[in-house]
DNA sequence: CGTGTTATTGATAGATCTCAAAGATGGTGG
DNA sequence: CCACCATCTTTGAGATCTATCAATAACACG
């Protein structure tokens, strides 16, 4: 694998599953790692593939997701920055459980299972972290779960609007824009519904004021009307 | 708390949590812990309860539910013997996520967060082992959310059964019997619909002679009608 | 035997998917 | 620089699933 990159000590700072660990132990697990180039379109791994890796993204976006037998497809995150992914699997030992896809031209820090395993061996404050990491994941899943089973579409969309908000949200001129390519299709396979239902309820928030549209291109002007749609609140009820 | 239950070495025998422990770990992570007796109905923690203590079911059945802001509930899971509940929050540190309520009269060992945290510092084993759970719930959550996102409220009814089946399924004359009371209310709970759809649905396999059904009852006549149903096969002749 | 819970069943309305077609958009190559 | 093409998006009409409303029935328990 080639370095194109430096090596850079700070690269881990921020990076969850390193979190207390000391000055040496940070070297060592830079010396493990290695770089992996994804253009966008490109898959660090596939589902059901041997789960050989566990990475960290340091510049970029992936989505991360699953296939039905029926061959629907349904996005179970994105990953940014300093987010882990493929934990799951190299912590449980089987497979992917789904595929990595970068969304937009990304660098990640990739290491073995073996590499990995060894420096959890030798710093059980990693296993911990993941720990932590996985537990938030578990909870995040939960909710989306029970939106689904609770909440209409407009409010399922206006959810999963918000959660892209919190997680690559960039402030602009106007509003609020999510930070990489996301299609109409993206957001029906993010929240159980189709295009053309994701289609018309954005233009209806558009026409609102709420959001304004592009071809794969979404910005959030009023993030409060959004916080009122996603809450169901009775805020602006025209009667009753 | 009354020990009115013998702390029995062979408690811990089948507890993934506690696998691969030698017999002087077993025995000081036995010591560490206390018994708590729920009767059906009760509760072993709440909601948004701060998270102080970690359990391992030994006897019993107990449910996770969540409710919305709304008030409505869904089942998140349900625990069987030797199986662990509370351990998100206490790896994560915040608060409980759900509410666990005894289904039938249930036994179960607790450990504080403190005890369960300096076992896991002795026993580094204790963490791998808990984040292999959870990543096996990660997984199994992430599956019933493609489920909601992509199958119509039969298949998920279907595959709701054939995890109860597979969890607590007890051979009996005539078929398999859900081994704990169920209501036509708590599957709709678990797979996102209303007990009248429930209801209408079982009815129909049951003149199928797919399932027998009674007052918080159900046992699967043909198991195998039912597979065919959750992954939608092409309906094949009895005799195939 | 009354009472509360649980379950069944019918009728209706509404949300959302499906099918269909046309309209934008941006990149590419001549 | 423009035309063309693949993709993405919008919008309409109809079909369908499922929730909701409503009423009754079955069951368990004291």
């Amino acid at each position: 694998m080639t370095n194109a990159r430096q090596l850079d000590p700070s690269l881990l700072d921020a990076v969850d599953v390193f979190a207390g660990l000391d000055k040496p132990g940070r070297d060592r697990a830079l010396n493990a790692a290695h770089w992996r180039k994804l253009a966008a379109g490109e898959r660090a791994f596939e589902q059901d593939q041997e789960a050989d890796a566990f990475f960290v993204l340091e510049v970029g976006r992936l989505k991360v997701t699953q296939v039905t037998p029926e061959g629907q497809e349904i996005i179970v995150r994105y990953i940014g920055p300093k987010e882990m992914f493929g934990c799951v699997a190299v912590c449980g030992g089987l497979a992917y459980p789904g595929t990595a896809t970068a969304v937009i031209d990304s660098w990640a820090l990739g290491w073995t299972r073996r590499s990995i395993g060894e420096l959890a061996q030798s710093y059980p404050q990693i296993a911990l972290n993941a720990m932590r990491t996985m537990g938030g994941r578990l909870k995040d899943t939960q909710a989306r779960l029970r939106e689904m089973q609770t909440e209409r579409v407009e409010r399922r969309i206006a959810h999963g609007i918000a959660r892209l908000v919190a997680q690559a949200g960039r402030r602009v001129e106007g509003g609020i824009l999510i930070d990489f390519p996301l299609s109409r299709q993206d957001l029906a396979e993010m929240t159980g519904t189709t295009l053309h239902t994701v289609s018309r309820t954005l233009s209806a928030w558009q026409a609102l004021g709420v959001v304004e549209l592009g071809r794969q291109k979404l910005m959030v002007r009023d993030p409060h009307a959004l916080a009122v749609i996603a809450e169901d609140l009775p805020a602006s009820r025209p009667e009753d």
